[in-house]
DNA sequence: TTGTCTGATGACAACGTTGTCATCACGGCC
DNA sequence: GGCCGTGATGACAACGTTGTCATCAGACAA
């Protein structure tokens, strides 16, 4: 059943392959693959000529073995369902790509304890820098990475306790600025609505941020939702009509995302309220469905796309260091929605 | 500047060094760390206690190149902005995770000549399976991954030439049931909204089918408007004010995704028409916010989750070869736009 | 002519792991 | 008691590549 060489599994061509065929030793060819400056041009025309007659790939894993580094970035999100990650990677892919490298997938579903096999599982492929999400990350993922020395990159967050270097926002000063948006247009009685038990932690941040500031300005919060399901313009409706059914004087309320609050704002044309005059929705993210509502929604606008950009460019740049902390900022929307 | 023995870029633990303080052989440490069974309980304590004492995480850059295979899976989608992608990484993760596999990605752009380097570069990396969006791929393409035999699992199309096996469903039965049901429905002057130039090719498929099912029915399509951006709501919506004032009389709108059809919803909502009495919406795809709408919106819902699970599922259990073909069907939802 | 320098090419070992085979101790069986 | 099977352990080579050093031919100046 095995020959005592056991047959290959593939016969994918190799270095030597390629080397006998064009007559010349391995490592020229490998130098010819790596576009080595001192090579003959006739040497690299016969090189080539073999590689492409056969097919031949380099092989990466022994590359990598050898070299003891890799063109893979490991990336760590909680989840792909939320629309904000998809647009992070979106960003990490555009600056990974133009550099030859590529990004290796971890998804943690904000499981703490599934975090650290899925950093574990990455970092036995030696990535050559690696991007997680949040701050405050867990000792054993700490000293894991330490272990290995890998470049970190923690995104979303520029406050907590950071093992590298940090692109993101100050979730307290989003939340400050929410109730500024709201006090400045005159709501007096807002209220605010989460979900999922105020996964991941940042969206808490902006809450206490938020209600500290309303108390200062003197229109406190009112009333919070804090719904068990994951954000959803659904999840969103039903928590409004809820604030709402308890408390009818409520005047607006800032969302922990604009997938609830788009279901807030759908909530209030479906039950005839005038927004933002009966009610002011404000939201978070600024996402693109935002501005072709019928009363485009105003929501503090997150730098996703660049917040992945600029941490892959971090790590590209050798710059993945605890001296880097970019805060990219937020900016308040041009909606009509408070 | 560099010792003989240049010194290890990173410190990072061997077999070798855990073999070294628990007094055994590196081969006997593999074994452990495998949990090989022919292994004595005395023996498997002193190398997971030495393993810990180091923090040893196997290299399995070393281990891939001695076995010949990895237990990464390549990923290649056209885009992540798209909500559809996501959704089918998502899908595509829960399986793997389960089996501790991982999902390198490769974004192309929908761009062909990217898509093979993306390819190559993936490749390079000998992965265990390959996942790639679309029919009809690249001679090249395929010429690559059948020199080094990868599985492949192309999705979203069952149609057209496949490299392995393939999920996802049938464009063109889509374009017919999107037909039937607006005919069904008493809608007669129907027209059609696309975006990106017809990006990627399966939405022409839908369009084609669709017109011609409208044709054999006896309500031809009138209008049609492809947009030269990529799909979004604000692109709907503009396109369905474009396709109104060109010809008023239009009574009903298939578009090629729910991100345009949500904005030639709310194009509706803001001109005052009545859905569907006046405007008939059926979009395609039957994103969750669709039913959050004050107008549910009728869609043709596709299963993307289960388009990347079943994918992933097909090469974990070694079933990814051209016989596998497997439709996973759509659906209409039960919206109120039509 | 001779020596030296440069650029091209190759031989060799090593990266860290694992498959294969060999070795060894032990216990049960005839 | 000798034999054999079994289970545990180890030695060795190999996966495909690349860094280091050696070699060699040719150019050029002295």
């Amino acid at each position: 059943m095995s020959a005592p060489h056991p047959a290959k599994a593939t016969d994918r061509a190799t270095l030597r392959d390629v080397a006998r065929l064009a007559g010349v030793s391995e490592i020229s060819v490998s130098r010819v693959m790596r576009g080595a400056s001192n090579v003959s041009l006739d040497m690299r025309e016969r090189v080539v000529l073999a590689a492409n007659t056969l097919g031949y790939t380099p092989n990466r894993v022994a590359g990598a073995l050898k070299t003891q580094q890799s063109n893979q970035v490991a990336v760590v999100v909680p989840s792909m369902s939320h629309a904000v990650f998809p647009e992070v990677l979106d960003g990490i892919e555009s600056v990974l790509s133009a550099h030859g490298l590529c990004a290796v997938l971890g998804v943690t579903r904000y499981d703490p304890a599934h975090e650290i096999n899925v950093v574990r599982e990455l970092l036995s492929w030696s990535p050559m820098g690696m991007i997680l999400t949040g701050a405050d990350a867990d000792p054993a993922i700490e000293r894991m990475v330490a272990a290995q020395d890998t470049p970190v990159v923690q995104i979303m967050d520029v406050e907590g306790r950071h093992i590298g270097a940090s692109v993101g926002i100050c979730h307290r000063a989003a939340g400050r600025a929410a109730a500024d948006a709201l006090v400045d247009r005159g709501f007096s009685r807002p209220a605010y609505v989460g979900a999922w038990r105020e996964r991941p932690v940042r969206s808490r941040l902006r809450r206490e941020a938020f209600a500290g500031q309303l108390a200062a300005r003197g229109a406190p919060l009112l009333a919070t939702k804090i719904m068990d399901a994951p954000s959803s313009a659904p999840v969103g409706r039903a928590a409004v009509a809820a604030l709402l059914e308890a408390d009818p004087t409520l005047d607006s309320v800032f969302f922990a995302n604009d997938d609830l609050a788009v279901g807030g704002l759908f909530h209030a044309m479906a039950a005839g309220l005038s927004v933002p005059g009966q009610l002011g929705i404000l939201g978070f993210n600024g996402i693109p469905l935002g501005e072709a509502l019928p009363i485009p929604l105003t929501s503090l606008a997150t730098p996703r796309f660049a917040m992945g950009a600029t941490a892959a460019r971090l790590l590209v740049e050798g710059k993945a260091t605890a001296a880097h902390r970019i805060d990219l900022g937020f900016s308040l929307t041009a909606g009509a929605s408070i």
